[in-house]
RNA sequence: UGAGUAAGCGAUGCAGCCGCGUGAGAUGAGUCCCAAGCGGGACAUGGCGAAAGCCCUCUUACGAGGAAAGUCCGGGCUCCACAGGGCGAGGAUAACGGGUAACGCCCGCCGAAGGCGACUUCAGGACAAGUGCAACAGAGAUAUACCGCCGUUUGCUGUUUCAGCAGGCGGUAAGGGUGGAAAGGUGAGGUAAGAGCUCACCCGGAAAACGGAGACGUAUUUCCGCUGUAAACUCUAUCCGGAGCAACACCGCGGGAUGUAUCUUAUGAUACAGGGGAGCAUAUGGUUUGCCCGACCGUUCCCCGGAGGUGGCUUGAGCUCACCGGCAACGGUGAGCCUAGAUAGAUGGCUGCAAGGUCUCAACAUGAUUUGCUUCGCAAAGGAAUAUUAAGACCCUUACAGAACCCGGCUUACAAGCUUACUCACUUA
RNA sequence: CGGGGUGUGGCGCAGUUGGUAGCGUGCGUGGUUUGGGACCAUGAGGCCGUGAGUUCGAGUCUCACCACUCCGA
């Protein structure tokens, strides 16, 4: 986690909410916006209706692990906000790593090889 | 063998790759000097941040639970002036003795209730201080005369006594449906009829005596016969100051008005309004849980903030073992040990193997059940259920569940499996 | 961390010295109307969040638990 931070405040997290790009699936809902500085901050939501302590805790690791290993994927800048849904709890990883990963590339966060060769 | 009772154990393991937190140790980009070298010294220094401060590399050690949960009690710790006085109010506990830092907890014991028993459960003081409540039913609910029984009397009828019917007055609690409860129970005497009115036995209560550390138990004497309810008010005894680690301590950090000073023609800009000591006045706000007295703190006014960092933070009523005392809870002595400390929250993610569980199917064994023959049996069908073996599929990798200042308890949740002691029933020897 | 409230027919709510649990709306049936609405009559629907306890008797009192919700720091 080189270039990330954790995301704290719960007015940014209530400003990624409103004016933030999203998507969702079955698993996590993804929240995005550029916070113009040279680091990510990242924020794993994950609410009471999904289960016990036990379970959460769990959820919020697999999701930070999954963000942890695939880093050096994305792009810098932005503050990122996962939202864990009721399917996260029974996903397996590599299901759960691949749609989580497509979401991303969706809201334009992942670094491409193409863009590298304009760039 | 079956059915139970009580107490406990247990909480997947190993390997690989990639990571996280804390402690300890080491190290640093560059330049210069000393030195053969190891190394030492000086200057200086990366990232985040306003600052305080924190981080970045490597090695190594350690890294959740029996309930970490619920937050129901009790304490430690910190602050409120280390607990001011008076009045009032409130809360908690409730047989007895012991243990404990303390407790509403634990141990032992007494009593009551339940169970054939092992054993379990109990907010288990006082209703015989006072007040309240007891629906419906019932004659009557804390005192009662509806029916009945008895005595006496009036009227009427038959009429010699006397009997019957209707009514009045008085006595009675033996009999009578109801009710959770009808006011001691049974028998005898007694009486007009009855009645603890008297007696015997039994039951219950109060006081005395004996035993016991005590709750209490025992039988004797005297007195009494009094409904239940205090998880109704109340009374009795004992205890209780409040708030909580977002406590608290230290470091760092605002704006506006107004006043003063300086600069300025003015608008305006900048700085300060900080610390210590003494005194006066009385106003206001706050703390002291309600009121009064007393005490203390703050005050130029308003707004915003108190969203940062460090400590508190883990050596403690600590853990393990041995011996001694005690029925036990527990205590004492000695030896050894150091065992998580996060802060959007570390203790993990993925993969493989083994183990375990659930399901499916197959084989073999036991064989509930059904049918036939005609009878203490035999044959056939059948495939419930159980055990073993083999294969396959599934499993949030396992139940319940995640430290958040720390301890002692309580309560609640908990898959599969296992152990010990005891009780009852059946069978065999 | 501390404190409070609520749970009763499908829905919204009453129910206090403990004594046979109700209201509005919705639903069913019948009436009224040419028909519908409104109106009238009538009926069904409740283990009072769960489990223990006190009491003769618990929606009510006590304790434990569950769910929802609010407030303060």
């Amino acid at each position: 986690m080189n270039h990330t931070q954790p995301l704290t405040r719960n007015y940014e997290f209530k400003r990624l909410y409103n004016k933030g790009k999203s998507t969702a699936s079955r698993f996590v809902a993804v929240y995005c916006i550029k916070n113009y500085s040279t680091v990510n901050k990242l924020g794993i939501t994950v609410s009471t209706k999904l289960g016990g302590a036990v379970q959460r805790n769990r959820i919020r690791r697999r999701l930070k692990e999954f963000y942890r290993l695939n880093e050096h994927k994305f792009r810098k800048g932005f503050s990122i906000v996962i939202v864990a849904r009721q399917g996260c709890k029974t996903a397996k990883w590599d299901e759960l790593s691949r749609s989580v990963l497509h979401l991303f590339d969706k809201l334009n966060l992942t670094v491409r090889d193409d863009l590298k060769k304009e760039t």
